[in-house]
DNA sequence: GGCGTATATATCGCGCAACGATATATCAGG
DNA sequence: CCTGATATATCGTTGCGCGATATATACGCC
């Protein structure tokens, strides 16, 4: 592992979004969009996602794939998906140290 | 629960990281610095922290102790412990989803 | 005694990501 | 037809992140 990649930038969250939706196979911009917006609930504006994209794709992250009709779809590298696994088990871990740390049982 | 609450801004990861270390108890500035380092693995600059802080305490999510020598201490709000706690849950949830997408079992 | 390092807080300024607004074009449905 | 959904693209503002910088005290060490 070179631990050397794995670092989505300063404000990642969207870019995360995109990746963790991406993980479950290509889509394009607007179903990435509505898929995000189902997942975490607030929607993702056409300016976030777009630009996102485009770091992500410039990043060696995401690659595009053969545009199908007006449809332009994207697909995760494996560095991608490493990243995004690497990402969300720090994350997980996060969580669960902060929960942790409130006491979770206190429900 | 008014559930009109709950929003770090933009990204605010450093600002999560903030109010995480408050789970633990009241800190001053510099031992919110180096309890992050030591929680995340990467260092968090005056600028950061300093800012942070003050965004934090205008929104009402911590509040300021009284000055004890050089140290200005900080406390977790009620809302700011709402405000965590749900954070994490909601990023708890969101990890999971994203691991189970990526078929977790692939170690 | 003097020097460096750790402790502790504060501010400035740049870069850039987030995001709403806006534009454009196609297609389905009523 | 005309509205709304699908689909992509760009612009401009906002404001966060973060390094750099400044200041002051305290402590240990030679």
């Amino acid at each position: 592992m070179t631990d050397e990649v794995f670092d989505l930038g300063r404000f990642a969250e969207p870019s995360l979004y995109i990746l963790v939706s991406l993980s479950e196979g290509p889509k394009h911009g607007y179903a990435i969009m509505t898929d995000v917006e189902a997942i975490t609930g607030s929607p993702m504006g056409p300016g976030t996602l777009y630009g996102a994209l485009a770091r992500l794709e410039k990043r060696g992250l995401i690659e595009a794939l053969e545009p199908q009709d007006r449809r332009r779809p994207y697909r995760l590298t494996g560095l991608g998906e490493a990243t995004v696994r690497a990402q969300l088990e720090r994350i997980k871990g996060f969580a669960a140290t902060g929960l942790d740390r409130l006491g979770e049982a206190s429900t």
